[in-house]
DNA sequence: TATAATACATACATGGATGTATGTAAATAG
DNA sequence: CTATTTACATACATCCATGTATGTATTATA
């Protein structure tokens, strides 16, 4: 077959990418060849390498048609002026849902969740992992260290753990959920199990040596809901 | 070269295996050539076919050493009657400190965290990961049921939720430090970090309802330290 | 309308990983 | 002391993935 239109290359374009996202969601980054896709996508590997420098350019494409968007919008959300807690709340449950109420979200996740590995070039993709959880963590931290200065939760959480301890919370939800999402309903769990969390900084830190000292009680921070 | 006796047979396997740990966290699996592990280990493929069926094989018995004395471990502990909080906080931290304390177990989490893909055959270690959390969440979700009959925790609190979200705190934890063990110091991390999980639910239920009704206040349950 | 650039398909060369077959020297068995 | 098995090393055949080079039919361009 012979050349199209501008229009009709985006979507050969397109074309490769969804059928990346479920050939390397079938059959693992690595062990997925160029010509498995082409041929799923009813292609050769002459399209792709045209569309595509190699299987490194090609897969970073794909993460990017999920990532740039999340990235932008948590970029957006944390410029938005909020009440600390309903912003650190609405930052993870805004997580979860997009990845739970969109399919492409779903299966990519699963990707770099369980269906590749971490080494030589791909080491560029562990980078911008990390740099995406410093990012949050700290957003998050200093949502916490705002809210202890506003009385919100008391002075004697750590907000660094707190702020770690929930991005691992949210992780692992997300990673959990992706490896098997009938074990559980993430869409119904991720409110009662973030709030749970949330929660516990709303009462006195959990401080359990053999004597607990009774703490003064504070009543329970308000947490709106959007 | 020529045969030797079977202790250094055995000495060989070992050191095949303890090869291919660092090569696979180094390159990844399916990165990982068996020639590359034997020429690491100062051997020839021929020893590693000896000892081992094919990549797969060998890939599992590296994951025996550490998984296999973990869930005897869990199974002990398990059958041990215990307060059921602390039994919750007990297998947390257990964890987690196997992890933080045992190179070991470090460098193999990190392969099946972030070195490998579970595809084709890889997916009997999925199976074998899905079965071990279930075994897990059931065990927390029953000793969440337990403290609730015990009025330890409010009846309100779901033991399903709680039980799938410690997993996945501790979960996510786990994944997160190997991913970058100089992030956040786990082992200094982990206690408060449960403690305030579990202390969550030694409280009225988080209900951030516009009109919170004011449940009755329980003392904090005394979660012994072993 | 002629020309050049585009959007692929096809063909080729290369290297490397696997599995197996065979060789071999020492250890163990009888 | 001989025979057999063990514990590897070496050699070989096969396949497959990659990258690139080349071919080609359109399509945009001037």
């Amino acid at each position: 077959m012979a050349r199209r239109t501008k229009e009709d290359a985006q979507a050969t374009r397109n074309r490769i990418l969804d059928t990346a996202e479920q050939v390397f969601q079938d059959k693992g980054v690595s062990h997925t060849t160029l010509a498995e896709i082409a041929k799923a996508a009813d292609l050769t590997r002459g399209a792709i390498y045209w569309h595509f420098k190699n299987k490194l350019d090609l897969f970073q494409a794909m993460m990017d048609r999920v990532t740039l968007p999340m990235e932008h919008a948590f970029a957006a959300g944390a410029s938005a002026f909020e009440h600390p807690l309903t912003f650190i709340r609405n930052c993870s449950l805004g997580v979860l849902k997009q990845i739970t109420s969109d399919p492409q979200s779903q299966r990519v996740f699963e990707i770099c969740c369980h269906k590749v590995e971490y080494v030589d070039e791909m080491l560029q993709l562990r980078t911008r992992h990390i740099e995406c959880r410093t990012s949050f963590v700290a957003h998050i931290e200093q949502s916490f260290k705002q809210a202890s200065k506003q009385g919100l939760i008391p002075a004697s959480v750590n907000p660094r753990f707190a702020a770690v301890g929930l991005h691992a919370l949210v992780d692992g939800l997300i990673m959990n959920w992706v490896l098997d999402p009938k074990y559980f309903s993430l869409s119904k769990a991720a409110e009662p199990i973030i709030d749970t969390y949330l929660n516990s900084f709303t009462l006195p830190a959990a401080t359990p040596k053999p004597s607990p000292k009774s703490t003064p009680k504070r009543p329970s921070a308000k947490i709106k809901k959007k």
